[in-house]
RNA sequence: GCCCGAGUGGUGGAACUGGUAUACACGCACGACUUAAAAUCGUGUCUCGUAAGGGAUGUGGGUUCGAUUCCCACCUCGGGCACCA
């Protein structure tokens, strides 16, 4: 046979798969009763940089990739799509140092993706290619912020944001790092701006309950459960008391997580913003103190207050008392004062708190830094004493979240505009949905504005609109989207990809949601994963999806790190690029050697040194075809093949492709050991390889004569009696340790085996003169004897 | 500080619900083939010991006939959160 010529059979392959169109999937007719149970394997859709690929993308993608072709041979309608998340600053910041046309560059990067893509053999459904950068996306991304903003879910929210002076743009909170932009890595600065918010706040409690319903890795539900941060506490009111307050003070509302510890509470502190503070203006005796001290904290960012970014610790609190008005304690009417301290932060709770030196370790250090007075109780740390404490004196439980709204405006160009209008008259006014998409101008200079606001706003002729309602003139919206607001919905595009009166066909997400498996990395647990389960949860309450959550299943992938154990990228010069893998070793040794080198969950770093190993495998594989002939089926070979269909099986399940890989190697050596192979045997090994290593199992199998893909046959079933031993090796111990193996017919009783083992040499020599105190026995796996 | 996860040969790693620790692979050494090299194939490869046997899964304890696996304490590394009251 012909040596193994790996570029000539991928090829070959991957044109004649496209030609025979074997990925593309059909929605189910609805004429016909009985339909194919359907499976939706999903990865991330990448971001289509210009640097191309890196063997570290492809981790993924090979993992679903042979998950789907085990599901479409055990005979499911398997959808397994693929497009870009092509909107985003590096591509814009790239356009603008070449002087380009953004559009022009991702068309760039998607050819070069696509290709790099199919020439690692992924089963994807091209036909379905989606691209969120195409107006008929993103007009279903604008449509979708529209029935948020009909829905109250969407406001616009003049806030202090964390503006990055390199980027020139808006970031949310999880997009600062460290205080730095999560990007290029500048210090984080305060801005004043107005913003488009969404209210996924309204949505935390169901985000935090629901997750109770979906298979996700408990990492993963951990993780979003604590940046979630359900609390349960409660409100408190303390009366407020000064010499110059009227009749009827008012009162000052805490928040506490530990209400039974009321007793200890020695002052209560307010946030810098709280608005009590003007209110009490009047009363209060040292007004210029309060002042400085609340323009010193505003021009903090939220994290310069809380961290101290050249150590990375927590800041030394500061603050200063509000002279002239006190508060009342209600469980004991004792006299309390208020201070004011950026320790406190105005967006959670109620922007106030009790301090509790004594049993809280920041009130403790505030405390002591300032001589306020530390007061030990007895305390009751259980639900039953918060809920008493806080009945008596007539507070309320309630339930908090750290999750805060998410600030969804950009002042940059490639993004979706927003689709809103201002009207002196009318105020905001959506564009009406039948002018959708607001297709994003051509603009001469991409750059954005140092006072911050979009590059669109220097349009003029596109600025300038009437307004939709009264007619009179208008301005748009000219900030635009952030890059996870594509990625928020995209898998329900692939469903019904070119549908333009709609986001999809209901009957067809019926049929297709939810995603049955989606795999995806750690780094989006808080960010995509959680943003697009709450777009998922406001379009399952409007109607327009069938489920309460998109994905059934979420498992995730280890990085793969540069030789050096660091991160790939380019700019440490790092990055090993898959062309040249597949080049030399072709995508089958790629993807197995992907696969073999380290659990999937767990990082690795890259060594094309031990590539070499894989390859080995499948030249193995290719020259085995030489022993095959019509000898009977040998029986210890049969059942080595039954297990291998059993062990591979499983851990495709299970994500164990290392330990598939690593079976199947033992497979092959025992094929070696032949003199010859029965070719149904040979087959079936093909048959559990091809979801690994497509390629060379096709052109095997072409080969032996078949005229169809072996990727549109069956899975092979292993068959429970050819898969059991009839001899076992039992492990004979005395005192726990190993003296001797006995190889024995299976099932064997403790009294034989008892028997057999005590007639062995190498067991006499150490039972003799002793008494057996006790006889250990584990049916078909060991005996032990404990002697005195 | 809090919450996850991980520490096993020279290297990546395996070991099912407590039952032969180091499978599989890389590397290395030696051998075969070769004029030679590459490739390929074969043998060996945790450690001490001539052997019988002993010791090793980050460290120290514990439970058990038996612990990489379970429990407690500690150390180191990776990830997440971080003044959330």
């Amino acid at each position: 046979m012909k040596n193994y010529n790996h570029k000539e059979i991928e090829e070959k392959w991957q044109k004649k798969w496209e030609e025979d169109k074997i990925y593309e999937v059909k929605n189910p007719s609805n004429s016909s009763g009985q339909e194919k149970q359907k499976f939706y394997g999903l990865i991330e859709f990448p971001y289509p940089s210009g640097d191309g690929m890196h063997t570290g993308h492809l981790r993924s993608n090979t993992a679903m990739d042979i998950i789907c072709r085990k599901r479409r041979m055990q005979g499911f309608n398997v959808l397994y799509p693929i497009g870009w998340d092509a909107f985003g600053l590096p591509t814009e910041n790239y356009a603008i140092k070449m002087g380009l046309d953004p559009a022009v560059v991702t068309k760039q990067n998607t050819d070069n993706f696509r290709k790099q893509l199919k020439s690692a053999g992924f089963s994807f459904d091209w036909s379905r290619e989606i691209n969120t950068t195409d107006p008929q996306y993103y007009k279903w991304t604008q449509w979708i912020f529209l029935q948020f903003f009909k829905n109250n879910l969407a406001y616009k929210k003049k806030m202090t944001i964390n503006w990055c002076p390199s980027c020139k743009i808006g970031l949310a909170n999880e997009e600062v790092v460290d205080s730095k932009c999560e990007r290029c890595g500048t210090s984080v600065e305060k801005k004043e701006k107005e913003q488009w918010m969404l209210a996924i706040t309204k949505y935390a409690e169901r985000l935090d309950k629901d997750l109770d319903e979906v298979d996700y890795l408990d990492r993963i539900k951990i993780q979003q459960r604590n940046w979630i941060g359900k609390s349960e506490g409660s409100e408190i009111e303390f009366k407020l008391v000064g010499a110059r307050l009227p009749q009827e003070p008012g009162s000052l509302k805490v928040f506490t997580t530990r209400a039974d510890t009321l007793l200890g509470a020695t002052y209560v502190v307010l946030a810098p913003e709280h608005e009590l503070i003007e209110k009490l203006k009047p009363e209060i005796t040292n007004w210029d103190d309060i002042v400085n001290y609340i323009a010193q904290t505003k021009n903090k960012t939220e994290i310069q207050r809380t961290t101290n970014t050249s150590t990375g610790s927590v800041q030394v609190k500061t603050g200063v008392e509000l002279k002239g008005v006190k508060v009342i304690n209600p469980a004991n009417n004792e006299e309390l004062p208020i201070w004011i301290a950026d320790y406190v932060l105005a967006s959670y709770g109620t922007g106030a708190i009790m301090a509790v030196p004594a049993h809280d370790e920041r009130d403790s250090e505030f405390a002591k830094k300032y001589n306020l007075p530390i007061k030990e109780i007895e305390v009751n740390d259980t639900e039953e004493g918060r809920k008493k404490m806080t009945e008596t004196v007539g507070g309320k439980m309630v339930t908090t979240f750290k999750l805060r709204d998410w600030i969804f405006s950009r002042q940059r160009y490639w993004g979706e505009p927003i689709p809103m209008i201002n009207c002196i008259k009318c105020g905001w006014v959506p564009v009406p949905e039948e002018s959708l998409p607001v297709i994003l101008p051509e603009v001469e200079n991409y750059k954005a504005t140092d006072t911050g606001e979009s590059p669109l706003s220097k349009i003029d002729s596109w600025v300038n609109t009437k307004c939709p309602k009264c007619k009179g003139s208008a301005k748009r919206e000219t900030d635009t989207m952030p890059n996870w607001a594509g990625s928020s919905w995209y898998y329900l595009r692939y469903i019904d990809p070119n549908n333009d009166q709609m986001l999809a066909d209901i009957e067809k997400l019926k049929y297709w949601t939810p995603v049955n498996w989606y795999n995806g990395g750690m780094e989006h647990t808080t960010l995509h994963l959680l943003y697009s389960r709450f777009w998922h949860k406001f379009l399952f309450d409007i109607g327009v999806v069938p489920t309460s959550e998109p994905y059934q299943k979420r498992t995730s992938h280890g990085f793969i790190l540069a030789e050096n154990g660091e991160k790939m990228s380019k700019s440490r010069g790092n990055v090993v690029n898959p062309d040249q893998i597949i080049e030399t070793y072709g995508a089958d040794t790629l993807r197995v050697y992907e696969m073999f080198a380290a659990p999937f969950e767990q990082e690795f770093s890259w060594k094309t040194e031990s590539i070499i190993g894989p390859r080995r495998f499948i030249e193995k594989i290719w020259k085995l075809k030489d022993k095959i002939s019509d000898v009977p089926v040998e029986n210890n070979l049969e059942k080595k093949v039954h297990q291998a269909i059993k062990k591979i099986g499983d851990d495709i399940e299970t994500m164990s492709f290392n330990t598939s890989i690593s079976h199947m190697m033992i497979l092959a050596n025992e094929m070696e050991k032949a003199e010859k192979i029965n070719q149904s045997l040979y087959e079936l090994f093909l048959k559990i390889l091809c979801p690994f290593a497509p390629h060379v199992t096709e052109e095997l199998w072409y080969e032996l004569g078949h005229t169809k893909s072996i990727h549109t046959d069956t899975w092979p079933a292993y068959y429970e009696n050819k898969i059991k031993d009839e001899k076992v090796k039992m492990v004979v111990q005395v005192n726990g340790k190993i003296r001797t193996l006995m190889e024995v017919e299976s099932n064997m009783e403790e009294q034989e085996i008892t028997k057999k083992a005590l007639k062995n040499k190498d067991i006499i020599k150490w039972v003799e003169d002793k008494d057996i105190k006790k006889t250990i026995f584990v049916k078909n796996k060991l005996i032990n004897f404990v002697v005195e």
